[in-house]
DNA sequence: CGGTTACTTGACCATTCTCAACGCCGGTGG
DNA sequence: CCACCGGCGTTGAGAATGGTCAAGTAACCG
């Protein structure tokens, strides 16, 4: 199996230099169970990962134990980074399933920073996308009704996913539990359930133990209320001037 | 009037040339309007900006109309970083009072991010910081009550405008109207106008025309159902190697 | 002033939540 | 190999938070 490099390279794309660095990067590797958290909130920041393998969930908990889900993280993800401009910790990341992360001290950030401005022109963009999906999210869960923030997560999961080459035939791997999915949209399991129900019912989706098919994806496109974001890929790099 | 460079030395401090940089910067001004656009969603990624005066609304607007505010800008923020990622546009900006703000071509980033790795780590942690807020607003509007999600919101803009030494005596300006805030909160205008009643009737807060005051923000943080976060300030600039 | 915009309030409605029970499936231990 | 158990999914009935529609009032502005 490759390792999942789509995302470092989006933006740029890593020199043979470059791609050597990325390779101490993954020299390390500390496997994680399901369910098992990376880190949780309030602890020191000890480091920043990128994610080899599995999905891993980004939460924040209230103070009367409710957690709201952030980010499902997916293999070639760059994991815990909100947290170096915090004093401790400021998201649980946990296991969805198995995973393996490469653990990162902070300080290779501010090396990346320092001497090589390509990589950090990718960083850089990489965060600014990632904002861009949080600020999708937000407008799912603020402004749409439970069918619709169903559909544009399974959306954006097939396309992320895709781009992960993990999407076969329109049907992929899928480990959440409806409990997850209420955190993540902001809705009760019990309320995840009659929609999913109601969206397979139509015929769009089809659930088997694990996994999820998407028969239609076209049609539910159309019935998603957002529009995904055109990322611009290494346009983005020229635009800000690509600096050598 | 100091300009507001509050947000430009979080991280790291600057030194006598790169405030002289930044003046370059705000050498040019545009003046904005309340209500008018400074850029919608779609269009090419002209600039990014640097908000010298005034209040600036991000949103994403969805197919049928319905809206949702994901930040309010106060002055000195950078507005438009996210688009960097996008091949056009991927949120309107809004001049929510009369605003000035001084655009940036894209190239700026990138020579940054080339030629001074000390304002590149001090960007890219705002940039993170930027991020946990944004999760933050996630975690209320995903999670909370009516109530608890305008408390929440009250409290970061407080705590924001405070930092921006906006806040006199715990009153500050208010210019956002409850259509705002219910975009910002998803919820209805009516029910924004039910809730804060319901808060001011509980002596927490106080409203006059334009101005809001919080009479007892110990006990309104108590009812909060979110813990803000702790930024790490310069510290994390050295956590993450202090490159020079 | 007249007109527009924002704010208020009431009555009614519905999406979503709560509580509760039950069934299925996989894992584990006797 | 079977019986039990726990987690997850499913379903129903009733409640509630928040939405819709509609009308009226107060504030602002030319």
């Amino acid at each position: 199996m490759q390792p999942p490099y789509h995302r470092l390279e989006e933006f740029v794309s890593l020199s043979a230099d470059e791609a050597e660095i990325v390779k101490g990067w993954v020299a390390n590797k500390r496997a994680v169970k399901r369910y098992r958290a990376i880190h949780r909130e309030g602890e020191p920041v000890a480091a920043v990962y990128f994610l080899m393998d599995g999905w891993v969930g980004s939460s924040l908990m209230l103070r009367d134990g409710r957690r709201q889900i952030v980010k499902v993280h997916l293999p070639g993800d760059l994991l815990g980074f909100p947290s170096l401009a915090l004093s401790s910790v400021g998201e649980t990341l946990e296991a969805l399933t198995d995973a393996v992360v490469c653990p990162l001290p902070p300080g290779v950030v501010g090396k990346i920073l320092a001497e090589n401005p390509r990589m950090a022109a990718g960083l850089f963009l990489s965060t600014q996308k990632e904002r861009v999906a949080l600020m999708q999210q937000l407008a799912w869960v603020g402004a749409t009704s439970a069918l619709e923030r169903l559909i544009a997560f399974l959306l954006d999961l097939h396309d992320r996913l895709d781009a992960a080459h993990l999407v076969k035939d329109g049907s992929f791997e899928f480990p959440l539990t409806q409990q997850h999915l209420g955190e993540l949209l902001g809705l009760t399991t019990v309320h995840v359930n009659r929609t999913l129900r109601r969206l397979d019912e139509t015929g769009l989706v089809e659930r088997s133990r694990s996994r999820m098919r998407i028969k239609d994806i076209q049609e539910l496109r159309a019935a998603a209320a957002t529009v995904a974001p055109l990322f611009a890929g290494r346009d983005a790099w020229s635009r800000i001037g690509s600096p050598s």
